[in-house]
DNA sequence: CACCGTTAGCCAAACGTTTGGCAACTGGGT
DNA sequence: ACCCAGTTGCCAAACGTTTGGCTAACGGTG
């Protein structure tokens, strides 16, 4: 079935300005006046109804290009992720987008795909735009330089992954403390021979979680099993690669911490396969608690990540930059959910 | 710690066209088609080189907003989503994105919350916004006359969710041959009571897998067991609600088929408090095959949907109808995953 | 050397707004 | 009837581009 007509590209006729000022006989910027409500210069009662009807009746709708143009704002605000597909930045995308309503202004999405190239061709590109902000969820640790000679232009805002020694404000977790939480609760379950199955430093989230959960055992005197190859991309099928290596070493650990769930995931289904039990022969961690993480079989140990409100904050945090305001950093607690894959180490 | 100083909200300097022709000694005009490679009049080679290499000094970037607002195009593509942290939007997004980078347009993203009222007021915004085309993955039934109307100003594309009865072209799967596919696919297992946990037929995606599916039981003289409610939303709590409710019917089925994978997952946790196992005995079908399904315990048998092909078509399907060519409706066939959920049903 | 066709570059208008400068009108106080 | 303040509306410039019309220069031919 073939459908809309190859030969016009839908024109759109667009009602000006000019034309409700023409239908409603009076001059355009007396239309513009009226119909800002918070204009300087005020207009008779009567005529503002009479504009506001006309408008409504030929179905005007601002140009929000033009009135960009002309004042130097376009309402529109980057979001640059690291890949749009990846279940994670949903959340934190969604409250970036239900702050910006406040100011009716809209998240213009790019991905980079975790490039630090590809990064900084989609910020020209959203610049171009003319974005009024940049909300950043993409950092990679290499990228701080660029990022911040941007932030001279427009106000940026990291969201989730921090950036060592940034002047750039955040709004994220601490990881560091969650990475904390993960290595106490494995210690006070008995556990001595414990690994990570680390994902790239370059990633701010990951460094921060793999140095807090190092520090608590190296505070309490455990020496931790050294780090297999450190996961690529942060799916199930690397996490089940990496799985296997570690699972080749000399010594196999009793418990593992696993940087984010899909590698949780990955890394039960290795040793699923290999005929190890989880959590009876070893205990298993993730972080985020994505949304299945309570529904899989055993239910996932995890920290809850609380993407919806970062984002939120990230957004309220570009609103108020975009006023002249100074902004804290903003850092959520994390918080341990204890289920399923973790059980106390059979004395 | 405070970041970011309050007074100055970023000013950006900003380098125009006429700040490169200053600079290289010659007119606006000459500058905008020495930069334009479609340029309808020739530039002097040695000139052009020349000005390439000034702008690149400057930083020159072009003002998209103002090229927009001359040209009649932004070079934005509205994409209006149900919800934005929804796992199963993500892929088709990033199709979308993907494919309009050939074009370097870029996705402006809104979220309806699957309401209709809001459908409204975001696409209103998204036009302020002048985009050049919508992609809509949001629609429900009710919505076809509005979006029709859209698509007298800009082409209006639908993205997964089909409309009945309209003339907007769709990139999307063929949800009733999915349908179709599951309930042969239980009656080869030898089942004879089968139940739908469904969601809202406003939905196109799910009315048409609810007829396929009741389809193909009519014509193997199966009578269905009725549909408990509707699910709601398309989330694990409501499934797990769903299941319950089903559970207490006079008949308790054999098989379930639920309307999608979130579904299906709390409908197996309802299943497992109750102590009823799955497949042995109660089998369940899923729709989606979301990026976990094969990691559950069973893994999940579902019917596999492509999103990020469906989103690459939509775009595609965008910048045809931009160059004002007719386009066809791309329908992909679905795929039946068999997995663990599913099971003969022992005689 | 005059003429002509071709080509490179300049000028200015236009896209739809916002906004400061002005002018005109209104009405109240005398 | 007159003045002044206060209100209302008109005009035009500007935001950064693109693009059609125009001119100046160039090189070749008669």
């Amino acid at each position: 079935m073939s459908k809309g007509n190859g030969t016009s590209p839908s024109k759109r006729p667009s009602v000006t300005l000019h034309d409700v000022a023409e239908a409603a006989g009076v001059h355009p910027s007396t239309v513009s006046r009226a119909l800002d409500p918070a204009s300087s210069r005020p207009v008779r009662e009567a005529t503002r109804v009479m504009i506001e009807e006309t408008a409504r009746k030929l179905g005007y709708r601002p140009h929000l290009l033009a009135r960009g143009l002309k004042g130097g704002r376009s309402g529109a605000v980057g979001v640059v992720v690291a890949d749009i597909g990846n279940v994670f930045f949903a959340p934190i995308i969604r409250g970036i987008a239900l702050s910006l309503e406040d100011s009716s202004m809209m998240p213009t999405v790019a991905e980079t795909q975790d490039d630090s190239a590809r990064l900084k061709v989609v910020v020209d590109h959203l610049m171009s735009r003319q974005v009024d902000a940049l909300v950043v969820l993409a950092a990679r640790h290499g990228d701080r330089e660029f990022l911040e000679s941007v932030a001279e232009e427009v106000p940026v805002v990291l969201a989730d992954r921090p950036l060592k020694g940034t002047t750039l404000p955040r709004a994220g977790q601490d990881n560091r403390a969650g990475g904390r939480l993960i290595a106490e609760h494995l210690l006070a379950l008995g556990h001595r021979d414990i690994a990570q199955l680390a994902g790239s430093f370059d990633v701010g989230t990951l460094a921060e979680r793999a140095e807090g959960f190092s520090e608590t055992l190296r505070d309490a005197g455990i020496e931790e099993l050294p780090i297999a190859t450190h996961a690529e991309t942060l799916t199930p099928a690397e996490g089940t690669r990496v799985m296997h290596e570690l699972l080749s070493r000399a010594r196999v650990p009793t418990a593992v911490f696993a940087h984010n769930d899909l590698l949780a995931v990955g890394a039960i289904a290795a040793l699923r396969a290999r005929g190890i039990r989880v959590p009876e022969d070893i205990s298993i961690v993730g972080y985020d608690d994505m949304p299945l993480a309570g529904y899989l079989s055993p239910p996932l140990t995890t920290v809850a990540f609380q993407g919806l409100e970062i984002g939120r904050l990230a957004g309220d945090m570009v609103q108020a930059q975009l006023r002249g305001e100074a902004t804290e950093d903003v850092v959520l607690p994390p918080r341990l959910m204890v289920r399923g894959t973790t059980r106390r180490l059979p004395v």
